[in-house]
RNA sequence: GCGCCCGUAGCUCAAUCGGAUAGAGCAACAGCCUUCUAAGCUGUAGGUUACUGGUUCGAUUCCAGUCGGGCGUACCA
């Protein structure tokens, strides 16, 4: 419809010698302004030098509109010129919605494109805390999204299983079996304090007694310390859902040289450079960046920049036509320096999209609580499903746009009942399916005889138009908020939907023996409502209850 | 100090590219169940969009400054 009216728009600004626009429509708040509405008028007063009004009429008067699609055209305003499109073109959209069904809100315009989808990446030192919940839900919707508009994902953990935290780890283990052994064993004052470790330990010594007591073998406490853990991740992803295509471990960089590589280009480049032993990376103030960073320590480990800098050289080499990289706020610098790294050496860094967010305060109530790394009152994801359930987590994670504060009421997402927004659009889908049980039970075989679209023209009042004008907006709501990567649009959106659909449901009876027709329309209705509903739980990874 | 993000109703948050009278939910108040799920619906009240300037037909949105909050400012990741 958009289409047809730019068409329309372009012929008749030609016709008055203004064609160079760009033409955009709005959704008006209000419906007494229409279904869409344009401002051309006022954009173009200034070049033209005449009142915004008198452009819009010049427009009007030359517009030819089909008027089975558009009902009424209006001035308004400071000169908005409003379209009202008929409600017949709006009861297209059931039998539309009933045969694509699950592809209904699917689009091409990225089918053929790679993208690739990085998120989560936490190091297997531990289980998931509801600190990774975030990125861990947005990363789940927004790879959902990019496939809905065509693209096609693959979705990439990045880990790194080297390194010190791993010794750490391993130590922490090694310690906790020998607390088995001998009580008053040390342990180490940076160790892991999280219980797993200590479940780790108590395999190990079900497994293998003392046999190990005395001897700290590194590679096999820290082996049996990152299996361990990286299971315990892997099922609570799955618990939510969440699904990696690509484990991605960092040391393979190292073990197939690309780091060398990155080293010796940085140097030829004169983008590095050596001092106090350590190399480091030049920063260009111009560009924003304060001082030089350092990239390989005088110890001769990499710092984290090295390897991630060669970690996104890797993701464009392998052709990805979008490149996304989700994290916290707390690193929000630091990819800017990765980035510039990788801009430096000659690669494309447009490609590359980072989706930052801005932290979680968790509170129950009115108190907020605390979590820290570092004592052993983390607060798991595994917790927080168990507590309010998969459905409320991945729900109330991306209630909100990304760049906003968070804050997550564990009371109130815990709470089953109507102060939960979570359940007002699962209830919503539950009484779409309440509804078909109840047609199929009393409607069981009077079919209707007349044709489907013949039957959706008995759709006429408001409750049932508004509700189809909302049914109709989910394929571009869905591209909307792919493109902006942000899924809390579609949220937004099915609230809307839930609203339409709850009222029509209030003010309508939908199966009725003694109305036939006007019952199977209805039905018709619901139908359609149920599988937009359905569609918008897939992309938001939240599930679709039939009775609640 | 500097950099990034944020500041909207009592609370949690929306608001498409700068659009018309800034919208929802919760909390408050008043109504609606002998009929398909009341986890619902209808209505009332609630706002100087932190503040001050600027840009323009028009600013919650863009720019500058002030105040307030979060994060960062490592040879940690």
């Amino acid at each position: 419809m958009k289409n047809y009216l730019r068409q329309k728009l372009s012929e008749a600004l030609s016709n008055i010698g203004a064609d160079k626009i760009e033409i955009q429509f709005d959704i008006p708040k209000d419906e007494k302004f229409g279904d869409l509405s344009a401002n051309i008028a006022m954009l173009l007063a200034k070049e033209l030098k005449l009142p915004p009004r008198k452009i819009a009429q010049d427009i009007v008067d030359n517009l030819k509109l089909d008027p089975a699609k558009v009902s009424k055209t209006e001035i308004a305003g400071a000169g908005f010129i409003n379209f009202f499109i008929s409600d017949d073109h709006y009861r297209k959209v059931v039998p539309e919605i009933l045969k694509l069904a699950d592809d209904y809100g699917k689009s091409s315009h990225n089918t053929g494109k790679n993208a690739n989808l990085e998120w989560i990446s936490a190091n297997p030192t531990g289980p998931l805390h509801t600190g990774h919940g975030r990125a861990a839900c947005l990363g789940k919707a927004i790879s959902n999204l990019l496939e809905w508009t065509g693209y096609n994902v693959t979705r990439e953990y990045y880990y790194n299983d080297a390194g010190n935290q791993m010794n750490n780890l391993a130590l922490s283990v090694y310690s906790r079996y020998m607390q088995i052994i001998e009580p008053d064993y040390e342990f180490p004052e940076e160790g892991y304090v999280g219980g797993y470790v200590k479940e780790i330990a108590a395999n190990i010594y079900h497994e293998k007694g003392d046999s190990l007591k005395g001897k700290f073998d590194k590679d096999y406490f820290k082996s049996e310390g990152e299996k361990f853990t990286f299971e315990l991740i892997k099922a609570t992803l799955d618990r939510m859902g969440i699904k990696h295509d690509v484990f991605f471990n960092e040391s393979s960089l190292y073990s197939d040289g690309t780091i060398e590589k990155t080293i010796d280009d940085l140097k030829e480049k004169s983008l590095a450079y050596e001092q106090d032993g350590a190399l480091w990376l030049k920063m260009n103030p111009e560009e924003g960046f304060q001082k030089d960073k350092v990239i390989v320590k005088s110890s001769g480990e990499p710092t984290y920049r090295l390897p991630d800098m060669a970690y996104h050289i890797d993701k464009i080499k392998r052709g990805f036509d979008l490149i996304v990289d989700i994290f916290g706020s707390d690193h929000g610098d630091t990819y800017k320096e990765v980035l510039y790294g990788v801009k430096k050496l000659g690669f494309d860094e447009s490609k590359i999209k980072v989706i930052i967010h801005q932290m979680v305060t968790f509170r129950v109530g009115n108190e907020s609580v605390k979590m820290s790394k570092r004592s052993d009152k983390v607060y798991s994801l595994d917790e927080l499903i168990d507590d309010i359930g998969s459905d409320a987590v991945q729900f109330f994670f991306i209630m909100r746009g990304a760049n906003t504060h968070l804050d997550f009421d564990i009371e109130l997402a815990k709470e089953r009942s109507d102060k939960n927004p979570v359940y007002y659009l699962q209830y919503a889908h539950a009484r779409t399916c309440g509804i078909l049980r109840n047609a199929e039970e009393h409607l069981n075989d009077i079919a209707s005889s007349t044709d489907e679209n013949d039957l959706i023209k008995l759709l006429e009042k408001p409750d049932e138009v508004r509700l189809l004008k909302v049914l109709g907006r989910f394929p571009e709501e869905v591209v909307n908020s792919a493109d902006s990567f942000e899924p809390h649009k579609i949220i937004n959106y099915l609230n809307e939907l839930a609203e339409s659909f709850h009222r029509f449901y209030h003010n309508n009876r939908i199966v009725d023996a003694e109305n036939l027709d006007l019952s199977h329309s209805r039905i018709l209705l619901c139908k359609a409502t149920k599988q937009v509903f359905k569609n918008g739980f897939d992309i938001l990874g939240v599930s679709a209850p039939e009775r609640m």
